[in-house]
DNA sequence: CGGGATCCGGGGCGATACTG
DNA sequence: CAGTATCGCCCCGGATCCCG
C-alpha cells in the first residue's frame, strides 16, 4: 500500500489534479519530466484504485478528463502535508547532506 | 525530494523509529520484508539528510542505536498522516481494484 | 551483532513509433 | 489529442559472503 501512494508519480499526479479536472495533455504539460508511458500507467493505476475518474468525451478531437474522486481528495490532504514539509525543510536537508559529504564520506575520491 | 521522503522504506523506518531509539536488529525485526541492504542504505540516506542520528557504542557485542532528530520528528507527523490514510482507506482501494478487475480489464484472462 | 562489498536478475522507466 | 506497443537500459533491491 505504501509503495503505491509513496510512488513518486502518483503523488505528483494527485497533487496536480488537486482541485479541477484536467485533460491528459494538461497533465503531461504540468508534470515536468513525466513520460507518456508513466503518465498513462499511473493514471490507470490510480483509476483502478478509485482515486480518480476517467471521462472520455466522444468529440473530435478527442478529449479525456481526469478528476479526483472523494477518496483521491482525502489522499490529497495527506500528500499536501508531505509536500509542505518537503518545501519547508528541504533546505535543512540539503545542508545536512553537504555536511556529510564534507565529512569524508567520499574520502577515497579525495586522492 | 518527494521521491526521497516518499520512499517506501524511508517512510517505514521513520515511522518505526517514531518515539524511542532503536537498534539495527530491532529495526530489521520491526519492518517486515526489508532486507539488510535496504535497511542499511535507507538508514545512511536518512542520516545524511539529517533525519536521524547514528550512535555506536564501543561495546562487545557492538550496539548501534538510531534515533530521530528534531527534523526527523517533524517529518514524522506528515508521515503518520500518510500511514493513517493508508490504514483507513486501504479497504476502499482494494475494493475498487477488484471492481476494475471484474469489469473486464483482464478480459483475455477470463477465457 | 552490525554492517560493508559484490554479484546479478527483474522490472521500472524513458524513447520511439504507430493507431484511432 | 490520447493513448498503445515494443525495445532496451539502468538501477533498485535481494542474496550471499565476509569483516570488525
Amino acid at each position: 500500500m505504501l509503495d503505491r501512494i509513496g510512488d513518486k508519480w502518483s503523488v505528483l499526479v494527485v497533487s496536480t489534479l488537486g482541485g479541477e479536472p484536467l485533460r491528459y495533455s494538461d497533465l503531461h504539460a504540468s508534470i515536468p519530466g513525466i513520460s507518456q508511458r508513466m503518465l498513462t500507467v499511473t493514471l490507470k493505476a490510480l483509476e483502478r484504485d478509485g482515486l480518480l475518474t476517467r471521462t472520455a468525451y466522444p468529440e473530435v478531437p478527442p478529449r479525456v478528463e481526469y478528476e479526483l474522486t472523494d477518496l483521491g481528495r482525502s489522499l490529497l490532504d495527506a500528500v499536501m502535508a508531505l509536500a509542505g514539509w518537503a518545501a519547508t525543510h528541504h533546505e535543512a536537508v540539503a545542508t545536512s547532506r553537504r555536511d556529510h559529504e564534507a565529512s569524508g564520506v567520499g574520502r577515497a575520491k579525495a586522492r
